[in-house]
DNA sequence: GGAGGCATGTAAAGGGTTACATGATTGA
DNA sequence: TCAATCATGTAACCCTTTACATGCCTCC
């Protein structure tokens, strides 16, 4: 995590489909991988900045009819092939890094309701977003024969499905397992 | 992700539990909870730093026989405190933040052969946390009667292994699913 | 008139990794 | 003797977030 500048190859992808400017990578972002990467205009701004300068991007204001100057921004040879090459890259190792494994780790600390309220909040998330992927997969199978990119973004999101029902069933597991245990002894907190 | 200062936290959750320097912290963290939080002695010793000058912790310093010295960390009443403060506060939004999922998102860009080579990575390195977690699992439901810290322990566990699980399922059903387009239409750049 | 979206940026601060630097002990 | 483990730290650098700053347009 953070040695790599994956804001910069994230911008070049988006770029090999469509010249954009910084505000709209940003919201294509938020409506496509917001699940999977984030990324802020405190990025995105000074990034492209240094891709024009390095010529993997190239800019061309576009001025409207009321007078109003866009920067659009297009991706170069160079650029397309620094992000060829950054795709191939052996993928870096995956880590499970989530707040409520750390909080659950040290749960002894505190009470055991105050761990199921933790979880039960883990839980609906899950569930909200099991839905939101779910709909999206609905949507991206009619939509399947428009373009190759279609079946990775269904990879994508098949992925999130599945991880997010599996939270889900450790959330009901924990939570039960949890309950059980408070039942029977008093415990140290309560 | 990174406003909180999570370092503080985990290292006086593991004080809580008994005294220890910062290298056995580190040696603690690896044993224990790596797979869903990392730190480095960059982060350690300097925070131990600010914890002792905050009234956090305290430090004593151990001399052994040989006349080394060892800076052993205890946890102080406010320092536990603040620690099951940040343990009862609501848990950060989880968010996917895989590697695999942002190269896939942009797989259209390399050949579907580059693309299963990266799944596989994927699937070899989910099934050997998978047994590892299995172990792990084995091992703890024979000592659970010993403390409570076990049972949260436990399903921090649980989570690693359903998730696995889950990531494994995902990366059969990936391959197979991409290895079928791959038969069907030559593909755009293999 | 005001809210919200479009659009572009900067600056400070914080969190974290990597590399460097040092040195003793222990077991093979 | 050589490698590994115990042990403590610093410095540079990078990535990222947050907050601030500005201004236009459109729709209600």
């Amino acid at each position: 995590m953070a040695r790599e500048n994956k804001s910069r190859y994230v911008i070049l992808g988006l770029l090999a489909h469509e010249p954009m400017t910084g505000y709209s990578i940003k919201k294509k972002i938020e409506s496509s991988i917001s699940n999977f990467y984030d990324i802020s205009y405190g990025q995105i701004y000074p990034e492209l900045a240094r891709l024009e300068e390095q010529g993997l991007v190239v800019m061309k204001e576009d001025t409207n009819e009321n007078g109003i100057v866009r920067k659009v921004y297009s991706i170069t040879v160079d650029g397309h092939g620094q992000l060829q090459d950054w795709i191939a890259k052996p993928v870096e190792e995956e880590k499970i890094h989530y707040d409520i494994l750390l909080k659950l780790f040290f749960g002894g600390q505190i009470s055991v309701g105050e761990n199921i309220e933790h979880i039960k909040a883990f839980r609906d998330r899950a569930a909200t977003k099991l839905e939101m992927f779910e709909e999206f997969e609905a949507t991206l199978r009619i939509l399947l024969g428009e373009s190759v990119d279609h079946a990775y973004y269904l990879l994508t999101v098949m992925f999130g499905k599945k991880a997010y029902k599996a939270y889900l069933e450790w959330a009901d597991y924990a939570i039960d397992y949890l309950s059980e245990h408070k039942n029977k002894r008093g415990g140290c907190c309560e």
